[in-house]
DNA sequence: TCCGATTTGTTCGTATGTATG
DNA sequence: GCATACATACGAACAAATCGG
């Protein structure tokens, strides 16, 4: 896959499925695509007959190298399985496997395959998987956008995939800009029960970690602050830290070893961006010898099989799982045949799970105050 | 029609048409082609790759170029991608996703797609999936049996991948009579060190909690009664607790509870088919009052995230998970380009993996003897 | 209709890298 | 380790088809 050739042939399919180039448009003469990514004449041919191979392009002697129409033959559709690929961000981790469990057995009931694909949250691999999904032949996606508070270079290829009319729902998340079918929770209100709780139970210093490269979290962080804003708690900065996909592992425990050594103004509890992150800190919570929850408070995120794990049964926010998969799932079949019958784009409403508060055993009263 | 190498690729076609050639015969290295037809070796690739493209021979670098086999289908398999099954037992549970992470990363990073089914460990679930792999274009599968301990109805279906050429790989277990390629832990051996790091620790008097409708459970079991006889301690039947998938949820807690109310010959040590479970009966042992490992010691199976989650890391087996996905995949994917190039069913290993003991804390010396 | 510029098609040469047996 | 055979990559020249003026 390092050779040149493949490269240019790479490079040149990329724009394709990005939409770069209308059916039947020229791609770029022979000399152009020699100066754009400097080969020879040779090394450009040999990228070309392959693409002309696999019908992505096609040539005339004298006029130039096109854009190969590749709008389905309709025909022979009918009978073969419909396959449906779910592209999500994680895949063997946490609520993932629940959510595409909920996806997989709605789809496979009703007679259709699902394959999946994982970014790992990472643009190059989400990349990676639009072009697998825009190069086979699937009938619909269910995709949980990467990065998604990050702008996002992959945008072509999604509206590339309205172009081919090929349906998808996000999850999760949206992209604004593409208006999507979408599946998500109210993650602000989320936010803000999970702090509101806290807030009741007395509690004044909470420190609130927030995953901040996609917009689960930045809209977590959000209900956050409302929280404090509508109970009139001041709120310090510094009671907020934020991490990303990459930092996940080190930072956040890192920084609540700091908050809690740093002698003034100990903090009584702590929001999490999740449960996982929940499971992390109460490590270091139990190295530095708190009791949970007589010491300090934690609320997790998502009601995930960790939260009931350990000793500590978190207090954490319901996240719909299987049931957002299932819904995932039948949207995208409704979309699907919708469009088979009738043809027209049909309107389809965007879901919208409200969050709900389960209160575990990870949080109490603030005993502070009273023991002073 | 009347370029050279145009000529110089009908005339090998019209040997090949002839009967020149047998099957994987050599055609004859460039040089020679470039001899007998006095042209350069430019213009000899070019009529052979038309050649390799039509599929009439084919190349191997460092061998040579052959004739193919065209008795073959020949059915515009070649530019399609490739695709593999993934059927597990589970789906979004426990080790499951991460053996399917292995899989599917190292697929698609070889430019296969991955389509998942699971059976819930149910026969009749199995068979569906069976049939819809079998019935649409997979190039490969990897596959669990389901209740591998009992006589599957379903065996039909695994003779009718190997009568339609589809080469399959097995995990975790496999059918006796269908002989498959396979990748399993040597799960005897993983029973005999869970249960012999206990004896060694002075415990005398150890629950056995076995699922007994796969082949893991029933060779773990077989390793915990090895393991008993190697140390000359003595076996109560008592001691062995079976269950099945559709008890798995309330017979093992429930077992317990009674075994631990029933005044003589308390336990003092548990030995667990999986983490999972360990997990379900350390809620028992908390609800009984009981520390762990103070009071009694518990030992999981296939150090899961479960194991360490809660605030007793547990002692437990190692699982490959994630590796036994890579090498599954790596199997199968050696297989299918194996049986492209030479049409003759390669001889692959299976693959045994060393279960390995992790010592964390929740196993320790039996204090009862001392206390008394 | 023809011209000329552009673009792809065919063919030669040469060199170095990499897999196979 | 070595020869063989295919893979990648550069350069050059001329032929043939297309298209706008």
């Amino acid at each position: 896959m390092e050779t040149k050739y493949n490269y240019v042939k790479n490079h040149i399919k990329s724009k394709i499925l990005q939409g770069f180039f209308q059916p039947h448009q020229k791609v770029g003469s022979e000399n152009n695509l020699i100066q754009e990514y400097n080969v020879s004449r040779h090394t450009v041919r040999k990228a070309i007959d392959e693409l002309v191979n696999e019908g992505w392009i096609y040539k005339k002697q004298g006029a130039g190298t096109f854009c190969a129409d590749r709008t389905a033959p309709k025909s022979s559709r009918e009978q073969r399985n419909k396959n449906i690929a779910v592209i999500t961000t994680y895949f063997s981790d946490y609520i993932f496997p629940t959510i595409i469990r909920g996806a997989e057995s709605f789809l496979s009931e009703n007679g259709y395959q699902v394959t999946v694909f994982s970014t790992n949250n990472d643009i190059e691999q989400e990349r990676r998987c639009l072009e697998a999904v825009l190069s086979q032949q699937f009938d619909g996606v269910i995709i949980e956008p990467t990065k998604s508070a990050l702008p996002n270079p992959n945008i072509n290829y999604y509206l590339n995939f309205e172009r081919m009319g090929i349906p998808y729902v996000m999850i999760h998340a949206y992209y604004e800009e593409l208006e999507p079918v979408h599946i998500i929770m109210d993650d602000v209100e989320g936010g803000r029960i999970q702090t509101k709780h806290l807030l009741d139970l007395g509690h004044e210093h909470i420190l609130g970690f927030f995953k901040n490269d996609d917009i689960q979290g930045i809209k977590r962080m959000k209900g956050f602050i409302k929280a404090h804003r509508e109970c009139g708690v001041s709120l310090s900065p510094q009671n907020i830290v934020t991490y990303t996909t990459e930092t996940k592992n080190a930072l956040p425990t890192q920084m609540l070893e700091e908050k809690l050594k740093g002698g003034n103004e100990l903090p009584t509890a702590i929001v999490c961006y999740n449960d996982q992150l929940a499971i992390q800190l109460l490590d270091v919570l139990r190295k530095m010898k708190l009791a949970v929850p007589k010491d300090i408070s934690i609320v997790g995120y998502d009601d995930s099989s960790l939260s009931v794990a350990s000793e500590v049964k978190l207090t954490t926010v319901k996240h719909p799982q299987e049931e957002m998969g299932i819904e995932a799932a039948q949207l995208i079949k409704q979309i699907i045949e919708k469009k088979e019958n009738s043809l027209q784009e049909p309107i389809i409403k965007p879901v919208i799970f409200n969050p709900e508060l389960i209160i575990r055993s990870s949080t109490g009263k603030t005993g502070i105050k009273e023991v002073n």
